[in-house]
DNA sequence: CTGAAAGCGCTTACAG
DNA sequence: CTGAAAGCGCTTACAG
């Protein structure tokens, strides 16, 4: 248990230019050039500074830093998404296209509240952020913050304002790509099951992979898209309905990977090969949700970090002087494991 | 696709005091003074400052205040949990205890590399937080930062000083309460399927768990805990074992809720009633781990929230000037489903 | 090569 | 009640 202390031992404030210039006996102007690496300060009095800076452990307060270079080397990420599943991957790409420790990100969930989103909106512009990136819960665009005083990038939801700059992954291709590659494994007569049709993810899917069919002069079994919900309860019920009524299906395209589990349970559990007789394939290459899956399930990855690196890097431009407008859509790729391919 | 701009529509600056002070007709003192609600400011003095204020959307400069403040208002959040699993709850219970707004945070990744943790420890310490909190990505001790000009709080994983605050969750108790959930039910030859031997939390849960079984008179089915790795595939391989050689096996207590997942396909695909014949629980109840499966599964709620907002409590503790020390583990609780109980 | 001075945006005593 | 002054920690012309 920690007990409590005295709050008398008290924490040394930390050092300032001033301590390390008192200390190396100069001017706080030199101990600045010094420790900067301008030119014009003998080689002598540099040393002298950056030993007096180390010895006391010296870090240049980034405030009084960031209130002379009227950038603060700071962006906020406003999140909506509970589980981290799509904000995490973009910190991470974020974090990677700034150049690590270059630019720190405020993480701030706004918990799909708008009251709370308009709090931290303030309080980041408050804290002079760069720049903002706003990420979605769902790829349904979602209102524009407006004018603000700094760039903003719409990663994953984009903006209604199509002057927003919005980078979202391709749901169309996404389902393109997955029937392509059922179709390249020679499968015909594909049936999708999907989640909740108000979603504009699960209809971007469906349209790709319609498309796709058509291309090949083919159309869904059961010549609909089967909407429920993005849980495996609904892609074992609706799997069931699939094998009832369309006994030639060579395919069960899901539309989520969870989905896809409950497809893979229900085949199983009536003793059809996989992929032997059905393929499975699933969206969003979800590592937690698949890894344990019989066999390995193939999915279509959406690029989350590199969706999160490319808002990085459109958020750098803005904040450089060159705004991107418009959405722009990120590829994603088809990982193939075992559920559509013997030996993959 | 997002066009480049001209860089020469150039934002405007965001507003000063000085602007609020000039259009308002006052000084920027009393701009200063109006706005923070300071007695002695002339009623109609007020509400033209404020009004300016609002024409002009201004915002402070945090960054001024916090160098006059000598405090900034945000504490940093160093992980190495990259999944999110940990941080993200943690970093919500932060928000909840530091109350909406006052306090930002700054999510940093180190991705389990100490070199990038110093790297951010060290921009963090340089924008002055106010506090940090470090999350590990297990339960086993990990090195301190050492003394630091900020207080700092180890959540889910301790320090290795004793010296410094810790927040762990109580997996032995977890063990503890999963077995006396187990026995309560009527169980009594209980077989535990564990993950990788080398996690403090794996050794503990079963700490708690034999600590439990003793108190009853009991022991392990098969006298030992069958430790692998924190995999589904590792439960159905264990889950196997555990039925082919204990026959009179009525509960299967699982180190993680995956190991549960695969527990729980092999009972149903030998036909094994649960929880009528066996009984299945899991640990950490990761709800999209636990969502799908059949019957839902019994698991042991680490209350990460609560955890994040402890640490967040404490942290606002230390840096009011009262720190804590030592290690403080959080209780958990169980959430009865169906796997162990009809009709929950 | 070094340092005094001005200034970033703000707040807080202190005169008036 | 109002405003000029000092100052937080830093950087950058500008004199010397």
């Amino acid at each position: 248990m920690p007990a409590g202390d005295d709050a008398t031992a008290s924490r040394p404030r930390a050092a300032t230019l001033r301590d390390v210039a008192l200390l190396a006996g100069v001017s706080v102007a030199t101990a600045s050039k010094a420790l900067n690496g301008r030119d014009n300060v003998h080689p002598d009095t540099r040393r002298r500074v950056v030993e007096a800076a180390e010895r006391i452990s010296f870090t240049p307060n980034s405030l009084a830093q960031a209130i002379l270079a009227g950038s603060t080397g700071t962006v906020g990420l406003l999140t909506n998404d509970l589980e981290g599943r799509f904000s995490l991957p973009i910190l991470m790409g974020a974090e990677d296209a700034f150049g690590a420790g270059q630019m720190s990100v405020f993480l701030c969930d706004a918990r799909d509240d708008a009251i709370r989103e308009q709090y931290h909106l303030k309080a980041l512009l408050g804290r002079r952020v760069d720049g903002l990136i706003v990420v979605g819960s769902n790829t349904d665009p979602r209102p524009t913050l407006g004018t603000l005083p700094v760039p903003v990038v719409y990663a994953y939801a984009p903006s209604t304002d199509p002057q927003d700059c919005s980078i979202v992954p391709d749901n169309v291709h996404a389902g393109t790509l997955a029937v392509e590659h059922l179709l390249a494994t020679g499968r015909r007569r594909i049936a999708h099951v999907s989640g909740d049709v108000r979603y504009a993810a699960a209809r971007d899917r469906a349209a790709g992979a319609k498309a796709a069919l058509a291309a090949a002069g083919l159309e869904l079994v059961g010549g609909q898209v089967r909407y429920g919900s993005w849980s495996e309860e609904w892609g074992r019920a609706a799997t069931h309905t699939v094998l009832d009524h369309e006994p030639g299906v060579d395919a069960i395209l899901c539309g989520s990977d969870q989905i896809a589990r409950g497809a893979l349970d229900v085949l199983r559990e009536r003793g059809i090969d996989v992929p032997g007789a059905v393929s499975v394939m699933g969206f969003d290459n979800w590592e937690v949700m698949i890894s344990g899956t019989r066999p390995p399930l193939t999915s279509v990855d959406m690029n989350f970090e590199t969706l999160g690196r490319r808002a990085a890097q459109h958020l750098v431009d803005a904040i450089g002087g060159s705004p991107a407008h418009g959405v722009e859509t990120m590829p994603c790729r088809v990982v193939v494991r075992g559920s559509t391919a013997r030996g993959a």
